[in-house]
DNA sequence: CTATAGATGTCT
DNA sequence: GACATCTATAGA
């Protein structure tokens, strides 16, 4: 490059080391004729194009061929310099996920902070942060009327107390029932930590289902952050709206961060608690991209910035509850609802010796009708979207296949009051034929029960009743779901029939009795975390009945009526659940007893991936055993075929790794990440790494 | 011969 | 991952 630099003056050059979101390991080399503040984001040329990247480093030697390096082109200093403490938790989140840094650190940032173009439009210069200063405020709201804080019960004062009084790290398990007044316990926690000055973060699941929690935020804590000192950030927000956040977080101006699981990335850096609310929900695992969970890192940030972290939940992750059993989390217990009514009380119905109808037993159609005749709501949940999951053949076995997934075709009934077939996997749809395409038989018939299908069967049982049905398919159009929800709430519906959309965040005043269909299906169809799952779902199902007036009711229909974790939902007891559940994981060596790591190929055809996955199982065991140390402390297992092996015509298989050391575990994966690209370039397949999956 | 899809290679 | 370049093949 010294060819290259201005001939009069030979400006010192200083090498620059940048992250940059390119599949590569990286960082990447530069030269500048300066060194350049770490955590400031450059522009630099890659290859033909132009990137944004962070710098991370000044070294004092390149660690690639100087005459290949070249130089910065822009250093933008429209933002300041991200922090050690973030840069910190990229790397870490680099190291653990085995991913380039890079790819951690850009895909966190808002988008007009990493497209270089945005620097370049003719509109204006400055960037677009300086044009956001420039821009005139939004017009003021109206300041949000100071909400009375409630009255605290003796449980809910001993955690705001015991939550108050840490002074370093410590995570806190908040276990407490829906209804029980955790957010109240949130609320006062941040109240403290804002009074001193310092930042909180409360992370939530889905930002739509909390509504009411923004509202309340303001109100409550408006009177000590301001009117802007509250930042929400997830997916759902415009590009300026995200990028407004994230300075205002960085600037210290938003002094309360609510937001999903990518907040836990904002650079925060007055940081002084952590709220994880409904700590176990899968929604904090990211399933794209960098796979990381969200909860996990607020601990690790905790630790790191020794700050105190809540976790809340009425059914903690085994592996929280776990560590609170061995005292490494502190456990604050809030039994009961805060509210004075009742739990709801819990039914199985056994559906074994029953003369079932639709899918229904008669215990649930009185149970409804009885609800009726008083004026409350119902719900009947059933995890099951569509009219029936198969169309078959009632002379021959021909079953609705999907042409490109190994999955049936679900039946759906169309606005226009017609049926087609459609996969839930890969979004293909066909007509419903009008006779088998194998024999020729006109007998197609429906098998088993979507929720259309329960819906059509309560409106012929109830002709009187007003039936609502709210799942993936109703609310489709952007903005719908408010509107179907506000309706259950004015009270314009008696029957609401629903997925797991309905079973979250939703406090309906008049909601008596919960019914569950099918919910076996649940039990037995996936991995060894569906137990876990069934009881987090059911417990949050339930706790939508009877909120207000007591005298809720829960009626579970079953097959298994004598599985453990229906025989403890009956007792809402979820220690119960759990003591037996994690005996179970000990004595089968499953987490949080052993951790894993599950390597995942895609091919066109399945025994090309599997090769594939083979040849990194053995990887390990042959030349290049040397990169592999402490070897024996990993188990691998055969690589397998996935659950459904073909979706959109694209085969998958899966290995699994696992290990009773993290660390073990950790080094292993470094070094085998390091050699999966050549082997997967040589077998032309794609493939991906997932530290701690949630489902295998 | 040329249009085009798919494979291959490069990126500091 | 993005992009340019190569190369195999179908159609005139």
């Amino acid at each position: 490059m010294s060819d290259q630099q201005p001939i009069t003056t030979p400006a010192a050059v200083c090498w620059v080391r940048v992250a940059l979101d390119v599949p590569l390991p990286g960082p990447f080399d530069f030269c500048h004729d300066a060194p350049v503040t770490v955590g400031l984001r450059v522009i630099v040329p890659f290859g033909r194009r132009k990137m944004i990247g962070v710098v991370v480093e000044n070294p004092a030697e390149p660690s690639f061929d100087p005459k290949k390096i070249r130089p910065i082109e822009a250093v933008l200093d429209d933002l300041p310099p991200f922090d050690e403490d973030w840069l910190r938790m990229a790397r870490f989140a680099a190291d653990y996920y085995q991913r380039p840094l890079g790819e951690v650190m850009l895909p966190t940032l808002p988008p007009p902070l990493r497209k270089p173009t945005a620097y370049q439009g003719k509109r204006s210069a400055g960037g677009p942060v300086a044009r956001l200063d420039g821009r005139k405020r939004k017009t003021a709201r109206e300041p949000a009327k100071a909400d009375q804080p409630p009255q605290l019960n003796d449980a809910q004062q001993t955690a705001v107390d015991t939550i108050g009084a840490l002074t370093g790290f410590k995570p806190v398990l908040l276990h407490g029932v829906t209804g029980s007044g955790k957010t109240e316990v949130y609320l006062r926690a941040a109240e403290k930590v804002l009074g001193q000055g310092r930042q909180v973060l409360l992370m939530v699941p889905e930002i739509n289902l909390t509504p009411q929690l923004e509202g309340s935020l303001r109100a409550r804590l408006e009177a000590v952050v301001g009117q802007d000192g509250l930042a929400v950030m997830h997916s759902g927000l415009s590009d300026g709206e995200r990028l407004q956040a994230w300075a205002r977080a960085q600037r210290g101006e938003a002094r309360m961060v609510l937001g999903t699981r990518m907040s836990i990335f904002a650079p925060l850096s007055k940081l002084g608690l952590i709220v994880v609310d409904e700590e176990h929900d899968a929604s904090y695992k990211q399933q794209d991209g960098l796979r990381y969970s969200a909860r996990d890192l607020a601990v690790w940030r905790a630790h790191d910035l020794n700050i105190p972290v809540v976790l809340g939940s009425a059914t903690p992750s085994l592996e929280t509850w776990q560590h609170a059993e061995r005292g490494r989390y502190l456990r604050l217990t809030l039994p009961g609802r805060a509210r004075s009514s009742s739990l709801p009380s819990m039914r199985l119905v056994d559906t074994r010796r029953l003369q079932m109808k639709q899918g229904m037993s008669p215990q649930l159609v009185e149970a409804i009708g009885q609800r009726l005749e008083r004026k409350e709501q119902s719900l009947i949940f059933l995890n099951r979207r569509g009219y029936s999951p198969v169309l078959h053949c009632q002379s021959c076995a021909w079953v609705s296949n999907c042409p490109r997934c190994t999955a049936f075709t679900v039946l759906h009934r169309t606005d226009g009051r017609g049926h087609r077939l459609q996969c839930h996997h890969c979004g293909y749809q066909a007509p419903v034929p009008h006779a088998c395409p194998e024999c020729g038989d006109q007998d197609l018939a429906p098998m088993g029960r979507g929720t259309q299908r329960v819906e059509e069967h309560l409106a012929e049982l109830f002709p009187e009743a007003r039936i609502l049905r709210i799942d993936a398919d109703s609310t489709r159009k952007k903005g719908s779901a408010e509107a179907l929800f506000a309706s259950v709430h004015a009270g314009e519906v008696d029957i609401l029939v629903g997925t797991q959309m309905v079973a979250k965040g939703h406090d309906f005043a008049r909601l008596g009795l919960v019914g569950v269909l099918n919910s076996d299906s649940m039990l037995f169809a996936h991995d060894f975390r569906a137990p876990e799952r069934l009881f987090a779902q059911l417990m949050q199902v339930a706790g939508r009945a009877g909120r207000h007036q007591g005298n809720g009711e829960v009626l579970i229909q079953t097959g298994y009526p004598d599985q453990p974790v229906y025989q403890a939902l009956l007792r809402h007891d979820y220690a119960g659940f759990a003591r037996h559940a994690l005996h179970e994981r000990e004595s089968t060596g499953l987490p949080p007893f052993v951790y894993q790591a599950l390597l995942t190929a895609e091919a066109r055809e399945l025994k090309v991936a599997q090769a594939f996955l083979e040849r990194a199982r053995v990887l390990p065991k042959g030349e290049w055993a040397a990169d592999f140390p402490g070897l024996d402390a990993i188990e691998m297992y055969d690589p397998v075929p996935l659950r459904v092996v073909r979706v959109a015509n694209i085969e998958r298989a899966q290995l699994l790794v696992e290990s009773s050391s993290r660390p073990a575990l950790q080094a292993f994966l470094a070094s085998w990440s390091h050699h999966l690209p050549y082997l997967a370039n040589e077998a032309r397949v794609r493939w991906q790494l997932e530290v701690d999956p949630l489902e295998i």
